[in-house]
DNA sequence: CGCTTTTAGGCAAACGATTGCACGAGACGA
DNA sequence: TCGTCTCGTGCAATCGTTTGCCTAAAAGCG
């Protein structure tokens, strides 16, 4: 596929191999005339150290940072049998929604002094499963499922985000999706538009239902009938736009008039816009459209695309001070669910419906 | 912002409080009446392991997979003293270029039994210094920095992906930029442009000197003169699309005429698209655009965006690769540069040009 | 002045897996 | 029959920190 071409490596540095072992508790101590244990409880902040004079932990802490003292994770964990690390699983690493809740989580837990360790599972159930026991071997202390349907509950505190139906005992931070619906609904009522066809998510995806659900209680408050032939379902796990794509003209080739589009997310909203245009349907003039999440590229697109915003930075942030409080049993007491608000961001594919339709695609309401 | 609505929590669960402690190499030990040190060399397959009898392992295999047994980590890191994780560097996690780079780095690691941390540093120098002493204090075996430039090398092996100017020692994954710059200056020149316009990276950005060079290659090749005013640079640091638009609305405000745009990267490029769009230049017509990189949103563009693709997750999986060869000092030697060649992805945004234009923009040439 | 605290810090046992060295028992060659 | 090997396994030290328990001097106090 790409050539690579490889230049001269460097020799292996086997000059001046410097057997200068890594300054340990052993080196200070000794350089101190004290003892490890003494040296650790001063450096750890231990409550012993209280009856430590201020002289004492003054000498030590300037030849800790003299001697560039570095205190092995290894060892830390192993005695105080904790990791400091939590797992993340998330379906791709490379798509737009899980890295957005990615960099929340990161966020939150690096405050903490937490690292994360990130595996993929590419919707497989049976490699979820496969990430979870690798994650725990390798002694996570807490686990954040991304989208990720959790079939059991881990020994350790576990959070998910947007996750459905989940076992006892596992938080689950999710969305409105009522409001979610009943936002984008709305504003598309106002607009005029009563025909409006959906774009429901893939079977595997957690939200799928919930929106689900959202929508058709918001369509019947707006008094709102859904036509089933209007209701097209994504299909295939590719983080693509081509689902979208597809579902759209499974949609125009119904025949069914509509004005309207509610894709399930901001992929398949775009992949659904290049399905109209091909089909000679402008947007916003011909159909709306209205995405899901607000991914960075929504903002880009042409028509900027309207659609209802997750905070999914947020989300993540949510996640992971979640699950820290439940490792740590700080404070607040731990919570099954936190539901977050979703956020209706008008751009530019939706518009007001024209009244007199000039494709014969629109209908005039009754 | 958003209100977070919390449902009752479940208990703190105190129900049968197992103090069932994992089981280690002791419990398997005392239940098949060996010792520890032969169950270890057994599941290890260590080399003294040889001489132990068929039936026996068996035994501890058999054990060992109905006790369920997981090594612990940290007690195996502490006396191995090797941690299986390596540490990544990138400037944002939520961010289109790094997480796909992720997405090969993590196939790789994973393949053999590594996992990886990661750190975002948001293009902050003291930041990402605090970055790799992080990584480093939490052990990591090697280091992988993406499109991040790096002060000094660490004590652990380090491949950078889009490094430049690198400190001795670090392997670097690059790609061939002239190449890159001379596929998308062909295929301007064979579409008739002679008059380009130029987006060139943030300063921070590792590539940006490298393409320029580039650059002015091909131009000269070609026989072609880079104007000047016809060269804007990206500012801030921001990954959206904005500081495109606005380098963008730099150029267009110079007046002089161009008939091309070859954007830095396809975020840019399509910051640059909106800009001109709102000047009433329709692309590809008015303006061919050529951007940089091939991020997914790259083709659900539109116009689908004619771009420059950088092979990503080959990238990743590359560096993967080399620190792990040069962490196990396996069979290749290192290498100091591996160099991975560009594609031309044409999709929309170019096009012939008009040999007399319509607005007054485009020149013809002498 | 005796007695109880407080102050100051050391000893040594964990934590769980790995590994160099050793040891007893049978096999085998001289 | 007596070494000498190889086989099969165990002992115990080690990795670097943490922490419960202890000692010993100094300080407080009635």
């Amino acid at each position: 596929m790409t050539n690579s071409g490889r230049k001269t490596g460097h020799p292996r540095d086997k000059t001046k191999a410097e057997p200068m072992r890594a300054v340990g508790l052993k080196a200070i101590a000794e350089h101190l005339g004290l003892s490890t244990a003494t040296v650790s409880r001063v450096l750890t902040a231990a409550p012993a150290a209280r009856s430590i004079p201020k002289v004492t932990q003054d000498r030590v802490f300037a030849a800790a940072a003299e001697m560039d003292y570095r205190p092995n994770v290894a060892a830390r964990s192993l005695r105080r049998q904790q990791s400091m690390t939590i797992g993340v699983m998330v379906p791709e690493v490379s798509e737009g929604y899980a890295t957005l809740v990615l960099s929340g989580v990161e966020e939150r837990l690096l405050e903490a002094h937490y690292f994360y360790f990130v595996v993929s599972h590419h919707h497989r159930p049976e490699m979820i499963e496969q990430c979870q026991r690798m994650l725990l071997d390798r002694s996570v202390e807490g686990l954040i499922a991304i989208d990720t349907p959790l079939k059991h509950r881990s020994r350790v505190p576990t959070v998910t985000v947007s996750g459905h139906h989940e076992p006892e005992g596992v938080t689950n931070i999710i969305l409105d999706h009522n409001k979610a619906a009943a936002l984008a609904i709305e504003h598309l009522h106002q607009l005029g538009h009563t025909q409006i066809a959906f774009i429901k998510g893939q079977e595997f995806s957690s939200d799928t239902d919930a929106r689900w659900e959202g929508i058709q209680l918001a369509m019947a408050s707006h008094g709102l009938k859904i036509v089933p032939q209007l209701v097209a379902q994504l299909e295939g796990g590719a983080p693509t736009h081509d689902p979208g794509y597809a579902a759209t003209c499974r949609l125009l080739a119904t025949k069914k008039p509509f004005s309207a589009l509610f894709a399930f997310n901001d992929v398949s909203a775009i992949g659904a816009v290049r399905a109209f245009r091909e089909a000679g349907l402008r947007i916003p003039e011909d159909v709306s459209v209205v995405g899901f999440d607000d991914v960075q590229s929504a903002a880009y697109q042409h028509p900027a695309l309207t659609t209802v915003r997750q905070p999914l930075h947020q989300m993540g942030m949510l996640a992971a001070a979640q699950v820290l409080e439940q490792i740590g049993a700080l404070g607040t007491p731990p919570v099954q669910q936190i539901v977050v608000s979703p956020e209706l961001v008008v751009r530019e594919s939706t518009k007001l419906r024209k009244k007199h339709q000039g494709k014969g695609r629109d209908t005039i309401e009754t």
